[in-house]
DNA sequence: TTAATTCCAGAACATTCGTTCTTTAACCAT
DNA sequence: ATGGTTAAAGAACGAATGTTCTGGAATTAA
């Protein structure tokens, strides 16, 4: 009965989520949005409210589709130090060689959007839940003896998300590969 | 013979720097900028080129004061571990708590302006100046005996410097101040 | 074929930004 | 006191941005 739409909103949500994890929220203009996925500007408008509902929608996919596997090993029921530090080679990878250093798109949308109260209340819920699976992780540790008994696992998890968001800001400063590497290596040798 | 400037230049800067660090670069505006620091649009331009000539004076000023402050026993004929422990306090405290959350201004300018040739020369080399640092004191650590002597202190070194744009990261990403000290102290354990 | 509906393409709008220009004012050597 | 020089104040400009609006096109039920 009416004219069909043009375009596929999984498309659309994946391209932006490209553009704004490379360019940053602001770096990504609307234009260039509405040129690189194919749709329409009404389109756009009509399908996530606005720019920053695009971001978020964007942002939830990014926890769907790149989270997910980076965190496979992690949420599985015996997940324990090994699972921890594979995590952690991944998210090095990530945010620094598979995206010519952009860093975690989680970690710089909490940072660049801290402003926007949408935004920042899902990152920092994310963050939240992250803590807890790192802490769930440690205590397994623990209770296999990976993980000397009095170590405080409630900081260490703290200490971890930390390094999450460590990891993502030196993957976009640009250090050499081998400053890179060296940081990762001896800020997970806590975990020894 | 002619008209005396109305303005102080180092009020300026000192005005400036507060700004791009609260705000940013792309937060603090040309207009609020001339408000804030009492100068005339045209005096800014003249003494400093442009807003980029402005950020990078502020830069310098930064580095002048506050972080020179920072890294006063640092720079110590004798310095090591101690020193390196207390500089990092020093600059936790100065990314949280003085400063609202606001990071390291250097961390800062250095991911904003990533893309500006300009200061990213000047962010880069004091990076680099500040990672040699680090390894002078790591190196006298060993000499002293403070340090196993099997240790990689040039490895250490880069994680130090990526320790201090983690701590800004961090400081700017609002978690709960024990998680924030959490972070610090696991974060800085690796020196023992 | 027609009518109703929804879409697309892009013009238009309102804002904001960094920068430049114009006008007016302030100072001082003479 | 005055002319020459430079600063201040802010209007003006051009570019860019997110958003809305307009005119025409595509689709399908009748």
């Amino acid at each position: 009965m009416a004219r069909p739409r043009n375009f596929d909103p999984d498309i659309v949500v994946e391209v932006a989520m490209r553009a704004f994890w490379e360019h940053g929220y602001a770096g990504a203009s609307f234009d260039k949005l509405v040129d690189d996925t194919g749709a329409s500007r009404h389109g756009i408008y009509q399908e996530f409210g606005d720019k920053t509902g695009l971001l978020l929608s964007t942002l939830l996919h990014y926890e769907q589709t790149v989270l997910h596997k980076l965190t496979l090993e992690l949420r599985g029921e015996k997940a324990a130090l090994p699972e921890i530090r594979q995590f952690f080679q991944r998210v090095a990878k990530v945010a620094r060689y598979d995206t010519e250093g952009a860093g975690c798109f989680m970690c710089n949308s909490h940072i660049e959007m801290e402003a926007e109260p949408q935004i920042r209340e899902y990152t920092e819920s994310f963050f939240q839940r992250l803590q807890r699976l790192f802490r769930r992780c440690l205590s397994q540790a623990q209770a296999q003896g990976e993980l000397e008994p009095e170590k405080n696992i409630t900081a260490l998890s703290h200490y971890l998300v930390g390094l999450v968001r460590g990891i993502s800001v030196n993957a976009r400063s640009n250090p050499s590969a081998k400053a890179y590497d060296a940081y990762i290596e001896v800020a997970l040798s806590v975990l020894k």
